[in-house]
DNA sequence: AGCATATTGTACACACGCTGTACAAAGTCC
DNA sequence: GGACTTTGTACAGCGTGTGTACAATATGCT
């Protein structure tokens, strides 16, 4: 039940009903491809009439192609539509505190070319350094449509509609314009996206594998710091000034750890690797200053080698994770109570514990959930792609072709 | 930038157009009444012709009606069209701990009727109480029309969709089922739903004095309990099990004072009356049974009262007030992150001591909130109406007639 | 080979809805 | 009374889904 907003609407016109379908008909092009158009008539509920003319259409744009006849036990056999994903290119940049990843990919997330080097902090540097090697890259690996645009995944809080990064503490940035010199530099598209919600938008948008995606549901991104993405209705959380789903910085305790944000007790503060190492080493995270947290994550040893450790029969290793596991529930049933999703997708370096840590995460959330089954709300584990920001990053350029048209 | 159910999606038809643009000059009409054909036809940027037509299929569907003539200052005087909310009836009841509140009243919210009496817990029994209640109403001030439905607010956790009350602390009830046999008893639909969100729902969709109203906002009722609707995108967050938006639950400790929930530390625990009135008295919250604290509740001293006291200079009340108050600007700054609402509708009895308090909310919600924008988010005291609750259960059948419809 | 059967993909008449133009109705100003 | 303005309706035109018909293609059986 959703109101129409009475001072920004769309008003339908006599296109209006075939966008629509259009875009319908591309969604199920792209769920079940390949796909004949009779099939395709059918999953809509629409004539083969209709089907063949959004079929023609979509060929026309560019959006889908005709592959091979397929196999039919019976009568003519159907030729088989694909999207067309392959010679359409994106760049995708993932900005972390240690290294800035860059790759050229295509619209399906497929690589063609991967560089990682060591972050450039200030900015106008950041900007000629990117600007030089993507221009590269394109023409390296530029087919003849080109590169359509550059994705760019940050640790921390972007507003997406102006492109500005407004806080990245691990970065040390703060109101920083990005998007805009970056367009300039590499005469491309460019859009800026939290790397969680990044990540959050290639599961929505890209993700074909798994046919049963739902509408509803949370990505959390344990890592350096938690990145949260928050799905309603199949669309991201965004909220007035894009900054919604800040779910990290919920306290779990107002008088807890000191967390990178300057605050204290937040989730993050409980559950980010470097909390996790703290624990190990005995590091009181009540009393560093931001600075040193932040210097403390250049450590060599890191959550994958803890996980180690506790395999190996470390006991002190083990207990470490399991807290973290445990505070990590805690948080999810916060968002569970809140948001209400129909699963969670956690990804970061601890999933790789699963088997050790799943109990003890599972008892977190049930411990406050409101309901017993919210308490059971499915966890998936890990990505099972390789570089999760940077499918993220290149969502932020295709994704929008299979976006729902606004209307009303 | 929504993603396309591919599992449950509508395609459009020949006349979705004409749905859509149908709604949208309901809506138009619902929020510039009285306004002319030709005014409705401008604001929504379509042909006179077409709103013509529009305004004569809502007259055909008794939505609304053609009113007097207008003035203008030149040419044909037009016909003003009003929504048609008068001769169309719903019941409202609002079941608290300590009344049960029933109102027959119009689609505009105007009460023709109001009765109170101490709430009834067994289940046989508040059914057959409320079904004659309502049938003598209804035959007391029920047009020809009739009444069109009933709406019941409740404090605690419903799957709207099922009409089965998951959770009420205050109540006593636990999986409890209600739409079914009151609309037996009643022969009329039921909606059930909890208290805030009806109020909610009250808020975005009949609400319109206020011309701006916000498609992002969030309602926070501080009461016996916190109640807390989310608005996103103008549509009420209900989550895969309509239970979304439960942020009274949200711990700012987990070892801090027990709740009615059974958890410990929840936002409601720090702000809700009985919280503040224990801070004055000094009662120990952390060791009272869940039990102990519903009978607390039904002491004969109030917020109200205290609010009095700290006006008449007693100290001990100002601060158990102002105590309150920073919880709550803490509370509301985790609604901030994780939502990033445009504005925050703020009631309860402590909203009475705005001028006491706002200070201390302010600075609550400036200190956690993660930019400097969330910790100004706007918030907007008290309801301007009476019986909120009742207005929202109300809502809960008149807001339909103005919801969206529902499209790919 | 020839026919029945089944499926795919296209064509066409038709109904519905928005667009743009024209025009009658109604009222003000000079 | 005539020029002008605004409201409300009528109508031809075009876009789009609906339903039916039919050609194209392939299998199975006689």
């Amino acid at each position: 039940m959703r109101k129409i907003n009475t001072r920004d609407f769309r008003v339908a016109t006599r296109s209006t009903s075939r966008e629509i379908n259009r875009r319908i008909a591309l969604n199920v092009i792209h769920e079940h491809q390949p796909i004949s158009r009779a099939e395709l008539a059918r999953r809509m509920k629409v004539t083969r009439g209709v089907a063949g003319v959004l079929v023609q259409e979509l060929i026309d744009q560019d959006l889908i192609y005709e592959g091979a006849t397929g196999e039919a036990a019976f009568g003519r056999k159907p030729t088989l539509l694909h999207i067309k994903s392959h010679d359409r290119l994106a760049v995708a940049v993932d900005i972390r505190f240690s290294k800035t990843y860059v790759m050229v990919c295509d619209f399906s997330g497929r690589q063609l070319a991967v560089e990682a080097y060591d972050t450039i902090f200030s900015m106008p540097e950041l900007v000629r350094d990117l600007g030089q090697r993507i221009r590269r890259l394109a023409k390296a690996h530029g087919t003849k449509a080109g590169i359509e645009g550059v994705g760019v995944a940050v640790p921390g809080m972007v507003d997406q509609s102006t492109g500005r990064v407004l806080n990245a503490p691990a970065l040390g940035w703060r109101d920083v314009e990005l998007r805009k010199p970056l367009a300039v530099a590499t005469g491309l598209p460019v859009e800026i996206e939290n790397s969680g919600r990044a990540c959050t938008l290639a599961l929505l948008l890209l993700e074909r594998s798994e046919a049963a995606r739902p509408q509803n549901f949370v990505y959390v991104g344990v890592s350096d710091g938690v990145g949260v993405g928050v799905v309603v209705n199949g669309e991201l959380l965004r909220g007035a000034d894009h900054i919604a789903g800040e779910f990290a910085h919920v306290p779990l305790d107002l008088e807890g750890p000191r967390c990178m944000c300057g605050a204290t007790g937040c989730w993050e503060a409980y559950i980010s690797n470097l909390a996790t190492l703290s624990r190990y080493f005995g590091w009181n995270l009540y009393k560093l200053s931001p600075n040193k947290l932040n210097s403390r994550k250049n450590g060599s040893f890191t959550v994958p080698d803890l996980i180690t450790r506790a395999r190996q029969g470390d006991a002190k290793a083990l207990a470490a994770i399991q807290a973290t596991a445990r505070f990590l529930g805690l948080g999810l049933a916060t968002i569970v109570n809140v948001i209400n999703p129909e699963c969670i997708y956690l990804d970061g370096e601890i999933t790789a514990a699963w088997d050790l840590i799943s109990k003890d995460v599972v008892d977190g959330l049930a411990e406050r959930a409101l309901t017993h089954k919210g308490g059971r709300t499915p966890i998936k584990v890990g990505s099972t792609q390789e570089y999760p920001r940077l499918r993220g990053a290149a969502a932020l350029i295709a994704a929008p072709t299979f976006a729902a048209p606004r209307v009303a």
